[in-house]
DNA sequence: CTGAAAGCGCTAACAT
DNA sequence: ATGTTAGCGCTTTCAG
């Protein structure tokens, strides 16, 4: 039981106990772990220290460099839903690589959208020093964050606060819309139909004023009875579509809300013997990989650049001078084209 | 210019400015932020310790806490792609939950399967005091975790090591095989085809074990041309059912390996104009939201329990004595049925 | 009922 | 080229 140069008590070894077996001061470890260039540690010097390091197994202790540098090195994050909902993952993917090459790491969590589960979880991310705070939401939409959110440096994600007070990172909505219809166009397609969804959102209208745009800019008429609203799921997208594909003058293209919807359009085009793409073109949204590679044939789609605004997120916050907050501006991140077999 | 009465610097107001306010100890403070028994404090003074918080709108700093009483409060959760795949977002969800349940938060890497991150990872988590590790992997397999990631209490999710010496938390597959094929068989199939995956993983294996316990135990023969092997995708397990629905004798029901491979089981079931469930019934694997509840009819499938999983390895972690590791025991979750309409 | 004092493990002036 | 020293903000004996 004898504690010959153990460390102290049953704690892992601290700087103090590298410092004692090198026989140097504890500042000499700082300074070398550190690569401290103000102050030159001769070779002979550093190499016992690491020796020393090597043989303890130290390990730095980030809590207590944290209270001393008051920098916790971390970022928060916290979502409504996004953690649950495959639409938006790699947001948090996005967030996160970007916090990695900074040395700095995540700590997430998720709200299911609950007010006070917010506000605590705010309260516990400011008391751990966060460093920066990115507030996400699952779907694009107008939010109110917790009280307080704006005593760290804090960006928006994929929402917005009604005066546009706070910076934002949200998809170019109606440039999605535009590249869709574009894209449609330029394959030849002149009665294009547009099945969007039906609850009031960004979304809902950005998309809509793209396809507009995309009509007027390429000389095309803007025919109301093209458009049709319904619930952005395949059921209802189904019916929708049959109803476009029954008439006389059916639509050669289909622009839809979303893959989900695109899902149930497939399938009535299917039913009516019809061919993707020969007969009907299909374009959908949000780039969900697990629906748009797995129909036949691969849907080509607009993706909601989630992983980007994860990313741009954490480099904005961490292009920020210390003491500083971002300005409320928002950055529209454009939705790519994303081709497969559909047009 | 004049200071009075202001938090020293510029720094948030710390424990040390709130007692001044207050005109009482440090200590006092302390105890009363923190409902010290031990000590009881007279209710006016803690009236006014609380007047002085709330009057400089003090806060507490868990860095400096963390470092006193070496907690840190935090799990670190180390996937490969998990946090990429719908299929198991779910898994970081069930984890954070249950650690916010026990004040505790989630520190997330997402390696992209990298050794080198991994390490580092593992590295920079451990210097932050994590109390706990999850180590998780998109699909159920083997692994060989960074070393020294037993230097913490431990707990693999959705994977395992070969010799089975580091603690899982592991679906169990072979439960999973035999509810959907006995499923099958309550709704009088006899004729029951499997669409297996085709690359070597545990699921294949554990799957077809408990597809062949059903049969047995129902006393129904196992037929070797039921059962195909393809990659898990919708456009292979098309070609796969078509097939097998070719065949004078065809299968009145088919178990798929997974959900994607149902999507394009109900494309062939269609396309030859039978109808499901009534013709041929499809159960799945996975129960992929996106694909399970949009195909039509919505697919009854086999859950892979994933909340439960990263719940359950939290909990496990949680439930550990002070300085004690988790006994290397594989704990197998339950598949749960999900019933919807294609059976 | 309350306070003094000793750290937790580390960094960074400032000395020498 | 290296050591002394003073904290970072908090918890927790131990005294009174």
């Amino acid at each position: 039981m004898n504690d010959q140069s153990r460390p102290k008590r049953n704690r892992p070894p601290s700087m103090y106990d590298v410092a004692r077996l090198a026989g140097v001061s504890q500042t000499t470890v700082s300074f070398v772990v550190n690569n401290v260039t103000s102050a030159a540690i001769s070779q002979e010097t550093r190499d016992r220290v690491w020796a020393a390091i090597h043989a303890l197994g130290w390990r730095p202790n980030a809590v207590a460099r944290s209270l001393r540098t008051r920098h916790s090195q971390t970022l928060g994050l916290i979502s409504d839903e996004v953690v649950t909902s495959p639409y938006a993952v790699r947001m948090i993917l996005g967030a996160q690589e970007a916090a990695w090459n900074n040395r700095q790491m995540l700590l997430v969590v998720n709200t299911s959208g609950q007010q006070d589960i917010e506000q605590t979880a705010l309260q516990f991310m400011l008391e751990r020093q966060v460093e920066g705070l990115i507030y996400a939401t699952m779907y694009h939409h107008e939010v109110t964050p917790p009280t307080g959110i704006t005593t760290v440096p804090t960006i928006l994600v994929n929402c917005f606060v009604a005066d546009r007070s706070l910076p934002a990172i949200i998809p170019d909505e109606v440039q999605g819309g535009y590249t869709a219809t574009e894209t449609l166009i330029l394959r030849g397609h002149r009665r294009i139909a547009f099945i969007n969804e039906i609850i009031p959102m960004p979304a809902l209208f950005g998309r809509l004023e793209g396809y507009r745009r995309a009509l007027t800019d390429y000389g095309l008429p803007f025919d109301q009875s093209l458009v049709r609203s319904c619930h952005s799921n395949a059921q209802d997208a189904f019916s929708a579509a049959r109803d476009l594909l029954e008439r006389p003058d059916r639509p050669t293209a289909i622009f839809c809300f979303n893959d989900k919807m695109a899902m149930g359009v497939y399938d009535a085009i299917k039913r009516l013997g019809l061919r993707i793409p020969q007969d009907v073109a299909v374009i959908g949204f949000d780039n969900l990989e697990l629906i748009a590679a797995q129909l036949y044939p691969p849907l080509t789609t607009i993706e909601l650049p989630h992983y980007e605004m994860g990313k741009r997120a954490v480099e904005l916050l961490q292009s920020l001078p210390a003491g500083e907050s971002l300005p409320p501006t928002q950055h529209y991140i454009p939705c790519p084209l994303i081709e497969r077999a559909s047009v």
